[in-house]
DNA sequence: TTGTACGCGTTATCAG
DNA sequence: CTGATAACGCGTACAA
């Protein structure tokens, strides 16, 4: 009942050549004659023969998998990303391993290790929430040869390729829109700034105030996490202060829809009354009571950059070069219902 | 530049003693001096070993990786599923590999044979549209050992486990739930034929009218594709008709919401009019304008189970034993807005 | 054009 | 308790 796989030695045997011509034959080595080679292929087809990745990866040090750390999969822009990354890879015979980090630094370095253990030939990540310190991934930069490529989520390590959107300019454009659509008092939801995507988008709005003769307030940053609750909440402390805002940019579409939900329990009015656009264009925004405006990210294409990153660090260290590429993506601003007054 | 790995060569080299030795040493093979253990172990850390497994997978045949098929990675259900199996299968040292068929019975035989290639330990998977004849599946079965696991999305071959929910009982009870309500004319969006979940979803339908002495109609069935196009479709071809439904059960969420834009747009009134329940509780369906039943299909709690009946089947390959498991969970009935007028 | 023999890193068998 | 060696399946340098 043990079903065996048969390798080249069998098709040796079995033709009475040598294990090297059956090799060479059926990997298409010019110096074989056309005949060998097509009996060879032929009888290996017979035979149903499988190439032994395994011990062909042994030899050669290529496994052709690579890994994929992300905090949980079943979102739509890790899913998406990791989507992208498949397709640009799998023409290429790669394989996509992934790992969840549960946003834990600690199962990310576990992950990080076996990963490494499995031999992959590279690796993806997006770092979790909890990841501070970043020795855990120099020191593998530093032992090993396997390329590490941030998305999204990145560290500014030197020797790191990152393929990331400008969050920068996306928080800028989502503020300048609030501006342009005549909203006078605008306050951001602002993600973990142990984050630099939380960093940027902060700075983004910051900058857009500033270059529109606009107050930059204190009091109208709210440090939020990335829930619906907390969405919730922000409103809540939000509108029992003095100067209660007209708009709301959110870093975050969870938190965003908690303020929609909060702002219709109060009966306060979207978009006349106050504005609420988002980051990330998850799905469930364009079907809400009040569409949602947001920032597209644009995660296959991301996953699709990554991929293509990947494949030139194979190229260039072929070569003996080693380059660091960092691509930044352009953020989508969609404008709907939620911001729009005018 | 090039960095390599010590090996239980160079351990044996650097303390004088045999390959063998070190290697059980390692592996804390009980007959070996706890001295020479321990120092093993020490210099094995201090040069910072680490065991190949790809030589480790070449002797004993098992990677250590499964594979998984589904049509495409960024959908709820699927990534969902994913996660379960990645979080029930990771302790145990497994690495999951995801490939998408993308709905094309081609590229799924493709991604099945390059799995086995890759020497998988198990392959997952959620059958494409297409995907109508099952022998290339069949013939993985007669020629290999590689354990293969349906989920969802399932195949009736002997020799093959499964875990899937009660599509039938999912779709008995959608209907059950509006006639409940005091729905009088309730129609039916099918889906693809070819998928068992959709011809079961649809025999739920049939059986639960049958059994409150409802006539079945069969133009109240509306055979559909999955998008919300198709659900905006499939009102336009019922409003037409002389016998306008008073209830629609889409055995999709994307239909369902197609159908929703398009009796908003006709001012029908959901549900005081029309109620609308949908399958597979997609996010977005729960912050609607109006939010929407559904039909909760327990997509991580699949894939943990999916998981463990991988395990079982290792474990009892083990011994020599082959046992085919059906596992049917049990589907959840979302009651929201849409379908509530009582 | 083809064959011989070795190495990739482990584990397992058989001696001792 | 430990050592020598074969085997896993493949690719390839060196010979012929």
């Amino acid at each position: 009942m043990t079903k065996k796989n048969a390798t080249i030695y069998d098709i040796s045997k079995k033709l009475n050549i040598s294990v090297a011509t059956v090799s060479r034959a059926l990997n298409d080595n010019p110096r074989i004659s056309q005949a060998t080679k097509e009996l060879v292929v032929k009888t290996a087809k017979e035979m149903n023969y499988k190439q032994n990745n395994l011990a062909k990866a042994l030899k050669s040090g290529e496994t052709k998998n690579i890994g994929i750390i992300v905090p949980y999969i079943n979102t739509n822009f890790f899913s998406s990303v990791i989507r992208g990354i498949e397709e640009e890879l799998s023409p290429h015979g790669y394989h996509v391993i992934i790992c969840q980090s549960h946003e834990d630094v600690v199962t990310e370095k576990k992950h990080l290790n076996t990963l490494l253990n499995a031999q992959v030939d590279g690796i993806f990540m997006s770092v979790s929430r909890t990841t501070i310190d970043t020795e855990h991934i120099q020191h593998i930069l530093n032992t090993t040869n396997t390329p590490i490529i941030f998305f999204d989520r990145k560290k500014d390590i030197p020797g790191i390729s990152t393929v990331t959107i400008d969050d920068y300019k996306g928080g800028y454009m989502a503020t300048e829109h609030l501006i342009d659509e005549g909203y006078k008092n605008i306050c951001h939801f602002a993600g973990d700034q142990n984050l630099e995507i939380y960093q940027n988008r902060l700075r983004g709005y910051k900058q857009a105030l500033i270059d529109r003769q606009f107050q930059v307030k204190e009091e109208n940053i709210v440090f939020t996490g990335s829930s619906i609750d907390a969405g919730i909440d922000a409103v809540k402390k939000l509108w029992s202060s003095t100067s209660v805002p007209d708009a709301i940019f959110s870093a975050s579409d969870s938190t965003a829809l908690g303020a929609c939900q909060e702002l219709k329990k109060r009966k306060i009015k979207i978009p006349q009354e106050v504005a609420v656009i988002g980051f990330s264009n998850e799905p469930f925004t364009q079907f809400m009571e009040l569409p949602m405006s947001s920032v597209d990210q644009t995660p296959v294409l991301m996953g699709n950059m990554a991929g293509q990153v990947f494949l030139d660090h194979i190229k260039d260290n072929f070569s003996g070069v080693s380059i660091e590429k960092k691509v930044v993506l352009a953020p989508k601003i969609i404008v709907r219902k939620s911001s729009k007054r005018k």
